[in-house]
DNA sequence: TCGCGTTATGTTCTACAATATATAACGGTG
DNA sequence: CACCGTTATATATTGTAGAACATAACGCGA
């Protein structure tokens, strides 16, 4: 379930620590084993998606993703039991920061001109 | 009372409609009864300050500041009513998300290098 | 009528974010 | 050993958001 009406990001040192996008890639992450694949997948550049991995890992006082140069397959990425409980907490949080705006969020897109709430077409 | 460790942006057709830098824009235009003025207290060119006015405006069904040309002032902008509620409401929902995440919010600062629950420092 | 501060808007410039490109190192596999 | 796909990193290019600059219109007050 996605969270239309709705955009969280936790921050840390000012600097967004944790949010939609990279939860989104720690899980491509995840599926993929690979940080090149999880990129591709996402229409970014693996320089990028690479930096973001190391944002992540310095963010945080543990390792979220782990990597590995070399291999049967050339090498590959995997999250880390701490980064999945991360993403999964993340999410959480998005659920209970949503519900608890919910009707605020309801009331509001009433008055919006084209409420992503009414239309998901990005135009 | 600021949100630090937290950032709630809400969307309108899958743009930001309102946000923290709106909200305060918003808030400064009502202070000063100018667009020029408010930019310039948030050191933001007059331009953008007026596109952000127009993107508000057309994001929402009803006027949320409004402008006049010429006076004795020059001219000048006020907020409407609705404009004031709908700050109001945003910032009721700053807090109610705020405290919907608080638990989990604290439990990750804990986890970050240099949370800004910590230290305020922006370096 | 002129000047002032503002809104309103167009045009140009710039800083920076993201991409694109290139290269090296690595360690399995054929 | 050569090859492959990956991580890792440096350098160059591009796209674009925002600033800077310019200008017009407005309406009041001196």
């Amino acid at each position: 379930m996605r969270y239309p009406g709705l955009t969280l990001r936790i921050l840390g040192s000012g600097n967004p620590a944790m949010g939609p996008g990279k939860a989104e890639l720690i899980s491509r992450i995840e599926a993929t084993g690979s940080i090149s694949a999880a990129a591709r997948e996402m229409d970014m550049s693996y320089r990028r998606a690479w930096q973001l991995v190391q944002s992540i890992n310095t963010s945080f006082s543990e390792p979220v993703v782990v990597t590995a140069i070399g291999g049967k397959r050339g090498g590959g990425a995997s999250v880390t039991d701490y980064g999945r409980a991360l993403v999964a907490q993340f999410h959480a949080m998005e659920d209970k920061a949503s519900a608890a705006i919910a009707d605020d969020l309801a009331q509001i897109a009433k008055q919006l001109r084209n409420s992503v709430v009414k239309r998901k077409s990005r135009l």
